[in-house]
DNA sequence: CTTCATGCAAAACATTTGCAGCTGG
DNA sequence: CCAGCTGCAAATGTTTTGCATGAAG
C-alpha cells in the first residue's frame, strides 16, 4: 500500500481499462500524483510537468486532475481559501494533519474511524459514504522558528 | 448552549467589546449565523438580508463574516467546489454531516474526539489547535426519492 | 483514420479590495 | 463630529469551457 510504482501502475491500468489515452502529459501528471506526498496543488503539478513538456497548459492539468477524481483515483482537498491540494498516493479517506503556517499537509497514522462512522450511520439515519478528517495545527520545525 | 438569542448576545457582546459598530446590516448577518442551523452560504445569507435592507451590498456581508470569522464566532467550512458554508450557532470544531445530493448540513452529537487529537499530538509533534471532521453521505429524505 | 486530448483564450465563479460618501456612537 | 462602515465597481485567484488543431491507438 501506498508504494508508489504500484499506485502508478494502478492508475494507468485504470485509465486504459475505461479506454482513456495515456498522453506523455497524462502519464506525467499521473506519476506526479502517484509518487508525491506533498499533497500538491494543480500549480505544483504544473510547474512540475513543464520542466518535462514546456508548452502543456495549466487546463490539461486541470482537466487530467478532474478526470482522476472521478475515476477515483486521487483524493481533492479543498480549503476555504487558497487551491485544492490533491493526493493520488492513497486515494481512500484517511486523516491529514495540516501546519496553519507552512502549509504541509502529512498522513497520521490513527486509530480506525470506523466506530465513529458506525455511530454515526445509528444516530442519523445518514448513508454514510466517505468521511474527512483533518487537524490543524503548528508542525515541529514551524514550533521551532518561533 | 447553541440557544439562539444568547449566541445573538454572545456575538454583539464580542463586537462592541472590540469597539467594533453595530450597523444595521451587520445585526442583520448576525442574526442570521446566531440563529440559522442551515449553515448557510454568504449568498443565502445576502438573499436574506436584502428583504429588510434592500440596499445592502454582497461585499458587506462578505466584510461582514470575514469579521466574525476572526473574532472567532463563526466556523467556516470550505469544500472543493461551490462556495463556503458557515456556523455561527456553535463556533468550535465539531463534526458534520453532509448530504452529497441536496447539500444539507446537520450537527450529530458524537464521542469525543478528544482522545483522537491526543493520539495526533504524541505521534506527530505538531501542536494541535483546530481540527475538521465531515462524513459525507445520503441523507434518509434523499434515500428515499431514490 | 477517427476519435479523443491538447492548448489557447475567454468565461465563470467566489472572494477581495479601493475608494468616495454616509452614519453610528 | 469623524473613525469606521457601506456600496459600488474593478481586481484577483481558481477552476471551467469552447473550439480549432494535433496526436494516440
Amino acid at each position: 500500500m501506498a508504494d508508489p510504482d504500484a499506485r502508478l501502475q494502478q492508475m494507468l491500468t485504470k485509465l486504459r481499462d475505461r479506454k482513456f489515452r495515456i498522453t506523455p502529459q497524462r502519464l506525467a501528471v499521473v506519476k506526479i500524483l502517484a509518487q508525491s506526498k506533498e499533497h500538491p496543488t494543480v500549480e505544483n503539478i504544473y510547474e512540475q510537468v513543464k520542466k518535462d513538456f514546456p508548452t502543456t497548459s495549466l487546463a490539461t492539468i486541470y482537466k487530467t486532475v478532474s478526470l482522476l477524481k472521478e475515476l477515483g483515483e486521487i483524493l481533492e482537498l479543498g480549503f476555504p481559501e487558497g487551491s485544492n491540494r490533491y493526493d493520488g498516493n492513497k486515494p481512500y479517506p484517511h486523516p491529514h494533519i495540516i501546519c496553519i503556517r507552512c502549509k504541509k499537509i502529512i498522513d497520521p497514522d490513527l486509530m480506525e474511524l470506523q466506530p465513529l462512522t458506525d455511530e454515526v450511520t445509528r444516530k442519523t439515519g445518514y448513508k454514510i459514504i466517505d468521511h474527512r478528517l483533518d487537524f490543524f495545527g503548528i508542525c515541529p520545525d514551524c514550533q521551532q522558528k518561533g
